[in-house]
DNA sequence: GTGGTCTAGACCACT
DNA sequence: GTGGTCTAGACCACC
């Protein structure tokens, strides 16, 4: 279900909750569905438990799960806190910080405008 | 000219390639314009030489600038070496990464197009 | 009667307890009603049935109920031990806890004092 | 300057935490002023260094500190996201918790109130 | 069985 | 030297 990049420079704890924050978003993962426990988990992917630990702890933070103490994990309604204005905030030094990459790589704007659009339709999925 | 933010999570080299960048792209430096030397930029902006120093290796193994010995830095043509297959994936899967973000934070699809408009047209500019 | 939060952190059987409490204390509960069995208790709250017994002797040792073999588990007349210092403590470094969070959360100092005032007005009810 | 307590139920992070949090809060800790590193405090404590990580972690989290990588880590401007309501709920409920603990130890209302009168005007220092 | 906490020790990026 | 990440392995509270 989910693919580790060991010698990505980007941590797998990062990777395990980008992972499942996509399969939320696209609706794999749907609310009330239980995920993993972080020994299963850990041992599936081959990583640290504490590595998959940090993960859930974190995701759980962004509302994005909810564990219930020996009974496992599972997906959570998602209800942002309020509109978290750092957040969009970051959001767009980012795309600045991509955008000049993007143009030094000799992408065009175009293409890169259809890699938001394609990325994004795929999100939102509810079925 | 360069304004670094010591407690942002960005590194500092890299907060100095990227301005140094972006000034670049936007025609603010222009080619054969001379940049400040690692002691003077680090001193300018309070930091150890030894990271302006990094910062300025990077940049001209990149080919945006030139150092002479006993003359000083300075912009170079930019020539990309090849059309980089690697640097285009990278800039596209932080695309998706941010438009997962970009929509957890509940920005439209349209916002964050217009945001890559907007910082596309700021650059090109070789005026 | 009693309503469980699966998803809090707060344990269950410490709910339970809480719970349990709060109604001898308001006088809901009297002395000498009877409470559910163990059994009846974790079905109806959908509850592992050693959660709830681990409330129920947390209680007993606290001398909040009594259970009477084949008979069922009463409220029992509550008569502290003794004037329990290491309680009256633990509340005091709690309240000191709290006034940091409240603190920190940007609530008044008298808001605080009105909240006890309201909580512990509700309690001593022996109606 | 911590003082830890290992035989506490309360884990060590957290009582890190706090008693960072109430220095700051009563002005011992002042804007700007550095903090051990980890590891010097994690030796001087006797703890973990990973322990002491994970409480720094949360403090910047929650914008009590900043770290700035390789130079250490700062007391910064605590400046409140947002009126938490969720925070606010909070402190209301453990206040509910403790009042009802706090009565069946026999502690007078009007004690507990002094105790939140008196630890709240040992914050807001900023000698 | 579940996750939460802690230790010990290693490696890496940044300054 | 600074913190961030990860591993391996232990213990505990909760269900």
């Amino acid at each position: 279900m989910l693919t580790i990049d060991a010698r990505s420079t980007e941590p797998i704890y990062r990777q395990i909750i980008n992972q499942i924050k996509e399969q939320v978003a696209r609706g794999i993962l749907k609310v009330d569905d239980r995920i993993p426990t972080v020994r299963e988990l850990s041992s599936q992917i081959v990583v640290n438990p504490n590595t998959v630990s940090k993960a859930y702890q974190q995701l759980e933070r962004e509302g994005i799960i909810v564990t219930m103490r020996g009974r496992g994990t599972f997906i959570t309604e998602y209800i942002p806190d309020e509109i978290s204005t750092k957040a969009i905030e970051q959001v767009r030094t980012q795309i600045k910080q991509i955008v000049l990459e993007g143009y030094y790589a000799g992408i065009e704007k175009e293409v890169m405008q259809d890699w938001v659009e394609c990325y994004y339709n795929q999100l939102g999925g509810k079925s």
